[in-house]
DNA sequence: CTAGGGTTAG
């Protein structure tokens, strides 16, 4: 024991104050047993009288704030107070050098009133301790003990300023920042690159830069760190001239190879559109860490090259947390949604924690898949390691209940919220309208604090989607009259409903509010647009609307393919599709389904054959139900009944109803009333609460003269309580559109719709009443 | 001979 101890000593002492040559020793009995040694060996050695002078009290001191720095480092409280014990002793407690250290021990052991109290019984007026302990107050949380601090300084110096300025930024207290930086007497670039990071932290980029600019007048050298925080905040506000004229400040001034400035300037001409620039100034790097390989990896998300950035993250040198984090967002921005789940869980084998941003990101992953088992396991995740009140992640996970149909889960995390932001408003609402439950979702509404274009884009998504568009139409010109600005989505939304009602009028009138607004050809509303005039009859607007559209998507393709198909206009919907594959635009599922319509429209059976063979064989596609239930109905509608049946019977998978609905209906056409019974049958034996295999049933018996057994399905359908729906028509009167139902005769306007009918075909009334 | 400002994800 006492060699060891000698050495460890020997050590210490020849070394004078010098934390890390002595940081090998970790255990807690051989550290205090050789603090007690120290004292021992010096209590021999000092000399009464001589104490204030000799050498051999400066390396007590110095020892013993070593010793007490070591203490803070491995948080060794108790050997913390064994030596503030001796220091009290021997009357060094208040030396500057051991009194700094006791109170950096007592910060990092955790003991506030400790720390306090030493720190009113020897402070003094030294400023060091000052700004420790604002720093200290302000890290903690309490900024008001801070600034009250900092106010009853005695003498301050520019890093009590800084201090004080970047904790208030750090609160988003702009205004008291500021005020503190005005008065502060002389300004470093420290002091000046807290203020402009401060600035961009709060969203203010523009003063931020301002402040720059103001700093160069005042003839300060920007350094590193500033021009860190300068391309940070250019590419944030996209003021790419002043960024460019940063960047010409950065090479004069020799600042080019600084890592973290080059870190910025990725990310900088990322957020400029310039993958190419931003590879160029990554493979010019002298010198690259994480956080360079990280932003390489965004250089290829942002140019849609999956591969390459999975191929860039597996031989990165080195990953953390937030490379991890970027993988998994990407890939759920992407749609790729089962590959997030992976990387999440590779991530914690991995043995990395996960943090807010990757639970964000795979909580929304789980949503978009609607996969309510792995959210719900995530969930648990999220609440051990505590991270179930963060706003991000919380929002996330009302998305998630809601997207798959729990909205009683949804609304108990956002009851659980202390803090909500509108963000968990709307996610809410949503949720609400994905469970159909409108009254709860307009109430909460109604409720909300402020309303942004997402609050209202939720509830118009959400009449769509419960195909209310009476309400969207509504929902919509209250929207304008509030003074919101539609956004892409809304548009999208409307004319979604706006292809499901008849009037072309309302469509037309929102494609001149997004011509006036500059978005007409934007791909999510220009693809709404030619839905809209496709499904409303006026193929030729669509069409135009359609090619003036400078990027397509798979939406849009099918959108234009579908729409021709439905018109009738066959064969250019195939002509399309042969475009289309000349693209790097790959055929989808619905697409298919549109190409064996149209050619069932051509009676084109043997292209169907072609393109339907074609799916699995060339696109790698598993034909779905519905893609048999189109081939049925292609063999069918050509009266090729027997071969449809056939066609039905050796199919790989279940067929649905509606295969042998097609079938039957197909039955009807050619008066095949032999096959036709056994398809109403099967139609009816899948689907018992539907009326079409009845209905069509009780066609083919009366489109061959069997008279007696259509009564007789009658008498069925009369008897298994299956009454035939009534159908449902709209009509525009003003500005208002009316559902009514061939029964209904109680609607509110319901005289006002019959006199616009009796205008306009006056021999419908009767059969409406 | 110690303090103050920073880059990548959400």
């Amino acid at each position: 024991m006492g060699a060891k101890n000698k050495v460890i000593f020997g050590r210490i002492y020849c070394s004078g104050t010098s934390c890390s040559t002595e940081s090998q020793s970790n255990s807690k009995f051989s550290s205090s047993i050789s603090i007690a040694s120290i004292f021992k060996s010096f209590k021999r050695k000092l000399v009464v009288g001589s104490f204030h002078s000799t050498p051999s009290f400066k390396s007590y001191v110095e020892t013993c704030a070593s010793l007490l720095r070591r203490c803070s480092c491995t948080h060794r409280l108790l050997s913390g107070l064994a030596l503030q014990g001796h220091a009290v002793k021997c009357g060094i407690s208040s030396d500057r050098s051991v009194f700094t250290k006791l109170l950096t021990m007592y910060s990092e052991c955790n003991r506030p009133a400790d720390q306090n109290r030493i720190f009113i019984e020897f402070a003094g007026s030294d400023i060091f301790s000052w700004n420790f302990m604002i720093t200290d107050f302000a890290r903690s949380g309490d900024i008001d003990s801070a600034s009250n601090l900092f106010d009853q300084m005695p003498e301050r110096n520019v890093v009590s300023w800084t201090i004080i300025i970047d904790e208030l930024m750090k609160r988003g207290r702009v205004r008291d920042a500021l005020g503190y930086f005005e008065r502060c007497p002389c300004h470093t670039v420290v002091s000046y690159t807290a203020m402009i990071n401060g600035f961009a932290r709060n969203v203010m980029y523009l003063d931020g830069l301002l402040t720059f600019r103001r700093m160069i007048r005042y003839g300060l050298m920007p350094n590193e760190i500033t021009f860190t925080c300068v391309i940070t905040a250019c590419g944030f506000c996209g003021e790419f001239d002043f960024a460019n004229s940063v960047v010409g400040m950065i090479i004069k001034n020799v600042f080019g190879q600084n890592l973290s400035v080059c870190n910025s300037l990725i990310t900088l001409y990322l957020r400029m559109g310039d993958a190419g620039m931003a590879r160029k100034v990554f493979d010019g790097m002298v010198e690259r860490d994480v956080v360079s390989w990280t932003a390489l990896l965004d250089v290829y998300f942002q140019m849609g090259d999956l591969k390459e950035a999975r191929h860039v993250f597996n031989k990165m040198p080195d990953r953390n947390e937030v490379s991890w984090s970027m993988m998994i967002a990407r890939y759920s921005q992407s749609g790729e949604a089962v590959e997030a789940l992976w990387l999440f869980k590779h991530m914690l084998c991995n043995g990395f924690k996960p943090n807010i941003s990757s639970f964000a990101s795979v909580i929304s992953a789980s949503a978009s898949l609607e996969n309510l088992l792995h959210g719900r396991s995530v969930h648990s995740h999220v609440v051990k390691f505590g991270c179930e009140n963060d706003i991000f992640v919380a929002s996330s996970l009302i998305d998630m209940y809601s997207k798959c149909g729990k909205s009683d889960d949804a609304r108990r995390i956002f009851d659980s919220l202390a803090m909500k932001n509108i963000v968990c408003w709307n996610a809410m609402v949503g949720g609400y309208f994905y469970d159909g439950r409108m009254v709860e979702a307009k109430d909460l509404f109604m409720q909300l604090p402020e309303r942004n274009a997402a609050s209202w884009n939720a509830m118009i998504s959400g009449f769509v989607q419960n195909e209310l568009y009476e309400d969207v139409l509504e929902t919509f010109n209250e929207m304008l009259t509030s003074g919101q600005v539609p956004s892409r989505m809304t548009f999208s939304s409307v004319l979604l409903a706006c292809a499901s009602l008849p009037s072309l009028e309302k469509g037309k009138n929102l494609h001149a509010k997004t011509v006036k607004l500059g978005i007409a050809t934007e791909i999510f509303v220009g693809t709404a647009l030619t839905d809209m005039y496709a499904k409303s009859g006026d193929i030729e607007s669509s069409k135009s609307v359609f090619c003036l559209m400078p990027e397509k998507n798979e939406v849009s393709w099918t959108a234009m393919i579908q729409g021709l198909a439905d018109s009738g206009l066959a064969e250019e919907s195939l002509a399309l599709f042969e475009d289309m594959k000349k693209t790097d635009i790959n055929p989808s599922e619905p697409m298919f389904l549109s190409i064996i319509f149209a050619c069932s429209h051509c009676r084109l059976v043997d292209k169907g054959f072609h393109y339907f063979e074609s799916m699995d064989k060339v696109h790698g596609i598993t034909p779905k139900e519905r893609h048999y239930t189109a081939m049925v109905d292609l063999l069918s509608r050509a009266g090729l009944l027997r071969q449809a049946e056939d066609f039905i019977r050796k199919m790989p998978i279940q067929p649905e109803a509606n295969t042998w609905a097609a079938l039957l209906s197909g039955c009807v056409t050619h008066g095949n009333d032999g096959i036709g019974e056994r398809a109403a049958k099967m139609v009816i034996e899948l689907e018992r609460q539907s009326t079409a295999g009845y209905v069509l049933l009780s066609n083919i018996y009366a489109s061959v003269g069997r008279w007696k057994d259509v009564s007789k399905v009658r008498t069925l359908m009369r008897e298994t309580g299956i009454k035939k729906g009534g159908g449902c028509s709209w009509i525009q009167i003003r500005d208002c559109f009316h559902a009514f139902y061939s029964w209904d005769s109680n609607h509110p306007n319901a005289l006002e719709i019959y006199e616009v009918l009796e205008l306009l075909i006056p021999e419908m009334i009767p059969c409406m009443l």
